[in-house]
DNA sequence: ATAGGATTGTGACCTATATCAATGGAAAGC
DNA sequence: GCTTTCCATTGATATAGGTCACAATCCTAT
């Protein structure tokens, strides 16, 4: 199975190419060619629920992206460095979380297939980011930088909704959340997580799960015995 | 003073020009004349704070406004209406809080002059609303309802950007106080919200600043009772 | 001026969650 | 296959903040 996925990861992702001898370059450009139809395959699913655009302002839009793979336990932004990206992950999953003075870790949120992420402050007012984001399984992502980004705004400019909508989402849950945290008990919470994203807490190491909901992993612990027993 | 205040409010919305005399209508037209210039005082500051529209681009989008003044204590949308607008507040101070199951109220956001407030889900979603939103001062407010918001949006792209950059921002703050109450004591919490915005403290009663915390009351006078003993 | 409501302060006690510490099991690297 | 690191669980104890109750002010409208 992992050995599956891996192979997934090769043949999709275009900087493996080098790997091909010359007298496999038929099979390398036919594979290539899969590879790009399928490398965006979310993304463009992801865009046209929120907009319409034509299909050469599409095909510009993803001659944009930078395609990158984020092995398991990798950091692509680390805290005190310039987040100089917005991530769209393709596949696999990413957590953004902050440390605080005591060192305990804090999960903003965790982003799966078809999600953004970015440390939005940092990208947007260039100074050092206060979070990390790391893969939390083998993932593949596509990168647009300050540069590109602004580019595509100014050359398509449906690009300004789409962004703002999903921004706008964004929030919207934030603040559910944030009142959440403020207003409900740690058991509550993690009900409400358990039965909106089910496959998020499936796939993320528990004491993950307690540090996305503001409690201990031994809270967390205590909680589930406590729904298990009744 | 108040009374002051209350002068220069029937002095800078229309909707009292009923009220004067059909002699006193050259008066009205000077009066009326002055209104409209200073009715968009700060909305037009904030607008070109972040994008650049022409002064018939800006002339257009005034004329898309609802003036309204709400008084103190007024409700300007009510948990289970339908939130119709998105509220520029020109002058004054709003508060926006949600009503948890014990009866609780949590606050949202204050909203002070020069800043937006609305429902975004229910203005979006159109589904009723789960948060009330109440005048704190007497205040003037500018209106976009969801038609002449999309209007807008239509006619003057730009607002794309702006309302964009707006929301980012929003979304910016939120998810770090949302990090904040995760993260750090309430005593902590109280003095970063003193420190950021002395004013708001300032002008809201002190179990409101408690309510938007997330603690009680009797707790906030005791962590000011304790910050003044050392 | 005054009555009634809203707001703040304080005391006594309670509870949800944190902290510290120890254990066993699962997974990942060699 | 073995070892090491990570991860979840459980117990004992500590604490920040909540709850309830009552008193003291301060507005605000008549």
């Amino acid at each position: 199975m992992a050995a599956k996925r891996k192979k997934n990861f090769n043949l999709e992702l275009c900087s493996c190419r080098e790997s091909f001898s010359d007298k496999d370059s038929e099979l390398q450009i036919l594979i290539t060619a899969i590879n790009f139809s399928v490398m965006f395959d979310v993304l463009e699913r992801n865009i046209n629920e929120y907009i319409k655009v034509s299909s050469e302002e599409l095909e510009y839009a993803k001659s944009l992206f930078i395609p990158k793979k984020l092995r398991k336990k990798r950091i692509i932004l680390q805290e005190g460095e310039f987040c100089t990206y917005t991530i769209f992950v393709e596949k696999g999953l990413l957590r953004s979380y902050s440390i605080d003075k005591k060192g305990n870790e804090h999960i903003l949120q965790f982003t799966p297939e078809g999600w953004w992420t970015a440390d939005l402050y940092s990208f947007f007012s260039k100074e050092p980011s206060n979070y990390n984001i790391e893969a939390l399984e083998d993932s593949k992502l596509l990168l647009l930088t300050n540069e590109t980004w602004e580019l595509l705004l100014k050359e398509v400019p449906a690009f300004e909704r789409y962004f703002r909508i999903l921004i706008q989402n964004n929030l919207i849950a934030t603040q559910r959340r944030l009142i959440g945290t403020i207003s409900t008990t740690a058991e509550e919470r993690y009900l409400k997580l358990l039965k909106n994203f089910p496959d998020i807490v499936q796939r993320v190491p528990q004491h993950m799960i307690a540090s996305y909901l503001g409690i201990t992993r031994e809270t967390l612990s205590r909680i589930r015995s406590q729904i298990v027993s009744g």
